[in-house]
DNA sequence: TCTTTTATACGAAACAAATCGTAAATTGTT
DNA sequence: AACAATTTACGATTTGTTTCGTATAAAAGA
C-alpha cells in the first residue's frame, strides 16, 4: 500500500524543497548552503528540517553512505498544483479564473509572456 | 501615521475575514454561524480567534455597544493581492506567468472564462 | 597516532496557532 | 425580581514549527 497522503509543507520546508527541486538530490551541507545565502540560518536546523521532512515524507533519504543524500519526494508540479488549488480555494472561493486575472492585474508580466498565455488558452478552447 | 504592516492571516483568519468580507460587518456570533457549517469550531474559539485579530489590526472593531461589530481591516482585493505576490515569490520563483500557467491547466475553466482572460489580455497588451 | 573537521541524532527551548473552559457582566424572559 | 441566555475577557492546554546546543561517531588532515 503506497502512501497516498498529499502533505503540506511549511514555508521553511518549501525553502528546502526549492533547493532539492533544483539540484536533484543533494546533501544536508549542499542545502545549508543554499538556505545561508538568503537568510540567518544555523546548519542543526537545517538538519533537523530536513530530518524532519524526511519522517513527514516530503523527502527520500539514501543513508547508506555516512552523509546522507536527500531528494524531494514529489516533483515540482505536483507540489505546486497541490499548493494551488489550496491557495485558490483559500483566497479566491475556489476560482481559478478570478486567480488568473488578480495574477496578470497585478504583477508585471511580459509581452512574450503574455503570448505564452494566450496560444496556451487557444489550445485549451481547441478541445 | 497610518499602519502600513502587512499581515499575513493564518488559515483560519482567512475564513473569517472571507465572512466578513461578504458580509461588510458582523459580529463574533454571526461570524461563528457561518463557520460552524463548514467545521466544528466552538464559540469562544471563533471569540477568540477575532480578539487576536483585532489586536494584530486584521479587523476593526466597534465596541460602543455591548455586542462588538466588526469588519476586515484591509479590503479582499488588497489582500489577495498581497498573498498572491508571497505565493508566487514562494512557489513560483516570482514568475506570475508560471502560476497562471499552471492554474489554467490543472483547474476546470469554462470556456467563458477563458473569454474573459483573453480580452483582459488584450487589453494589457494595447498599452 | 593525535587532532580537527564534519556528520548525524537527540533533546529542549522559544514561539505561534488553535482550542476551549470558566468567570463576570449585561441583556432578555417569565 | 428571579432566572436564563448571551457576550466578552482571560487563562490554560495542546499541537506544530523553528531554532539551536550538546553528544557521539566517522572521516580527514597533521
Amino acid at each position: 500500500m503506497a502512501e497516498i497522503k498529499a502533505l503540506k509543507p511549511t514555508e521553511s520546508e518549501l525553502e528546502i524543497l526549492q533547493v532539492l527541486w533544483q539540484k536533484g538530490e543533494a546533501t544536508v551541507r549542499q542545502v545549508h548552503e543554499e538556505l545561508v545565502v538568503s537568510r540567518d540560518i544555523g546548519y542543526t536546523t537545517t538538519l533537523k528540517l530536513m530530518q524532519i521532512m524526511n519522517e513527514k515524507g516530503l523527502v527520500e533519504r539514501n543513508d547508506s553512505s555516512r552523509t546522507h543524500i536527500y531528494k524531494a519526494a514529489s516533483d515540482k508540479e505536483n507540489t505546486q498544483k497541490f499548493l494551488l488549488n489550496k491557495f485558490i480555494g483559500n483566497l479566491f472561493g475556489g476560482s481559478s479564473s478570478q486567480l488568473v486575472l488578480q495574477a496578470l492585474g497585478s504583477q508585471k508580466v511580459s509581452a512574450a509572456e503574455l503570448d505564452q498565455i494566450q496560444s496556451f488558452i487557444d489550445d485549451l478552447k481547441k478541445k
